[in-house]
Parts: C-alpha cells; structure tokens; sequence
DNA sequence: ACTCCGTTTTGTGTATACAGAAACCGCAAA
DNA sequence: TTTGCGGTTTCTGTATACACAAAACGGAGT
C-alpha cells in the first residue's frame, strides 16, 4: 500500500502545514515566515509558498500586510457565520441526495450507523469509529449529490469545521443524539423524503451549533 | 485615480488570465504552457505559476497531468450544477439580508432599480449601466449579510456566473423581467420579509436558469 | 529620557539556473 | 502498415541568487 507517486514539495509543504494548523499544532493567530518554515519542513521557499497560497485561499491562512503570514483566527462569531454556510450548503445538498441516491448505498451506511449510537460508549476507539462513519455518510451525500460545485463547497466548509471540532470537548450524550438525528436523515433519504430530509439536516445543524457553542463557553470558563 | 501600489507581477498576471478567461479570449478546453504564457504577459515563471495556482483554487482552471494546464469547459450540465449552488447560497444570503439590512441602503437601490426595466431599451449602455445595478444589489446583500463564509462562497459562484452570461445572449425581455424580479426582491428585504425574499429569490433563479438554458439552446442550433 | 533620522538587517518578490520526467520523433523489425 | 524501442527535446518542479522594501536598531541631538 505505498503511496503511488513520492509527492512533490509543495504538496507535501501543503499537507504538513494544514494537517498542522487542524491539528491545533499551528496556533491560530501565530505569525509564520517563509525562511522560517520552508527549512523546518525541508523544502525551498518556492514550493513552499505554493502551499501557503493553497491555505490561504482555504481560508486557513491569511497573508500579513508587511511581514510573513498567520495563521487565521477562530471567533465565535465566526462559528455562527460558518454556520449558517454550512446550514445552506447541507440542507440543499441533502434534498438532492435524497433525490437522486442509490437507495442500497444508504440502506448499506444505515445498517452501520444502528452501532453509532453506542459507539460513543466505547472510548478513544470507538468515538474513532464514530468519526469514521461521518465521514461515510458525508462521502455518501457527496457522492448521491454529484455536484462538482456543491461538493467543493462542502469540502470547504468541513475543513474550517475540523478546526472547530477540535475547540469543543464532546460530550457522549450529544454525540448519542447526533447519531440519531443522522439516522433520520439517512431514512428520509432512503425513503426519498426530501422535505423530510431537509428538515431534519435543519434541526441537527441547529443543535449541533448549539452544543459546540455551550461546549466552548465551558472550555473558557473552566480554565 | 492612480492605482496606489504599482501592483506585483503575480497579480498582474492572475488578472489578466482571469479576465481572459472571462472573456472568453481563452477558450474553454485551450491548453496553456507556462513558459508560453509568462512570455505573452511579461513576467517570469513563478509569478506566474502563483497566478495559475490561484486559478486552479477558483475553478477557472485545471491542472493537466504531464503538459501544462487548461481552461476549464463549461458543460450545459455544469450549468444546471452551478444552479444549484446558486440557489442555495443565495436564498440563504437573501434570508439573512432581509433580517439584518440597513432599510435605507436598500430603499436607495430599490430608487435605481426603477429606471431598469427601461434601460435594457437603451442600447449597450443602458445595458452597461443595468449590469452595473446587478452588481450594486450584489454588493448591498453582501454587506447586510456581513458573512465572510458566505460572502466568499458568493464571489466564487459569480465568477463562474461571469462565464456563462457570455455564452447567452441576452433578450430585452427576459433582462426587462429580472429588473422587476429584483424590484420584488428589493422590497421585501426592505420590509424584512425573509420569507417572501428567499421564496422570490428562488423564482427568480428558476426563471434565469431557464432563460440561460434556452439562450444556450437557440445560440447552439442557430450556428 | 525621549525623539528623530540614518544605517543595518531581514524578508519578501522576482528572475534564473538546474535536474528529472514525460512527450515526441525516427528508425528498425515484425 | 504497424509496433516497439532509443534518443532527443521540451516542459515542469525545485533550488538559488538578486533586488528592493520595510522593519528593527542605534546614535546623535534636544
């Protein structure tokens, strides 16, 4: 299983960097120079500013009027406006799924998410598992949609909610919530309801902003 | 009026090639060199594969395996897929302006947008003048949304808008009804009605999908 | 001690040089 | 005629060198 082609520079500068700023290794806010970072992660500054003008037309990154570059920061006012992106972009998204899907994909993907909800029982290993099946339902929708637009979109969005994720501590009941509340939507599609559908991504976007709000404010005030 | 800042070579570069590209002056599916092009503009190599790489994250462009790169096509089904985008980025956009706008900012576009049905009846400067109003309503949506995510998602999505007007030539009549679709737009966002501006926005992007759609069809089998 | 100005340092923006890989061409063999 | 192979060319990917600009520093004057 070796990695096909053995990556260019700046794809790899890419990688490094991104991983390293979702991962929370790479503080928002703290200033990065070229020099600086093209030696640490071992390439010239050429490849290496190709990787930075990829992050920050990600939105990751943000160039410095004068000197080098930061990394973006994370507000709670941006949560809510990521939101409400993210609100659009998976309600229409999930109507179309529901439209167009390959009903035996999702039946597939339902039968996996009925273990979900006690998944978040089963500690770092299976809130793993748990991350794992998002990501299938995501791919999922993705793929039932078939929308080369919507889904760079999506993708867009997803990456700055990784960053999110990381802020807020879930807690297991939340978690057994959101499994079932994508259960639903899973059988909304399956059924072809795609008023259905929307309306229950409307109320699962809602709650999930809801919880990642409270679970911040209790990060900064227990500190 | 000078432009403050004598402007870097790689965006030099970038701006020319998107407008080119825009305007059609490089045809979808024309393959481009690098060595070619950073000779035609007058720069040298590496801004100018900044200024691709930025086209590439825009859409506008697509990275050929071995040889260089290429303008991307636009499909008839691209066009429909890019609606769909469309319609959820803007009905959101809508929504939310119609909650948050300034009522006088808009009460002084919707004064403009009385002259717009007649302007489309004034030759190519009327029409110059009309798509100018188009690009006003956009700005003042935007800054009532005051949604960066939002906002970002938007300009991507009109880029790609830009192309396709190209493709149709446009009738007086249809551009005559589009004036009045805003008008409607305009004054229940004036009236902080989200409901009706997300429902009137959502007919008329089904009417400018078929207008598209049967310019696109008339221009094909005339040729 | 503080401020202003010239100098030095540092970092970006751009050009260019070099290496490796992929496409192209021609020839020969089936 | 077609197919396979070697050499050649051309282009990309990366490193490096250079120029200019902006920030940090220091010294002189107040």
């Amino acid at each position: 299983m070796g990695s096909g082609t053995p990556l260019r520079a700046s794809e790899r500068a890419y990688r490094q960097l991104r991983g390293e700023i979702l991962d929370g290794v790479l503080a928002p806010g703290s200033g990065l120079l070229e020099v600086e970072q093209a030696e640490r992660i071992g390439v010239s500054r050429t490849p290496l500013r190709e990787a930075v003008a990829r992050l920050i037309a990600d939105g990751l990154v943000a160039g410095r009027s004068g000197r080098g570059f930061e990394v973006t920061e994370i507000s709670i006012d941006s949560i809510g406006e990521l939101y409400e992106l993210r609100q659009a972009l998976e309600i229409q998204a999930v109507r179309l799924a529901a439209q167009r899907r390959d009903p035996e994909v999702f039946r597939a993907l339902r039968e996996q998410f009925l273990t979900a909800p006690s998944l978040v029982l089963h500690g770092a290993a299976g809130l793993h598992r748990y991350y794992e099946l998002i990501d299938e339902f995501d791919e999922a929708i993705d793929g039932a949609v078939g929308n080369p637009f919507l889904v760079a979109a999506l993708r867009s969005v997803r990456t700055h909610l990784a960053r999110i994720r990381r802020l807020a501590r879930k807690n297991s009941t939340r978690l057994k919530a959101a499994a079932e509340e994508h259960l639903l939507i899973i059988d909304a599609i399956i059924a072809g309801d795609y008023s259905l559908a929307a309306h229950a991504t409307h109320v699962h976007l809602h709650q999930s902003l809801l919880s990642v709000l409270a679970a911040i404010d209790d990060e900064t005030t227990a500190d």
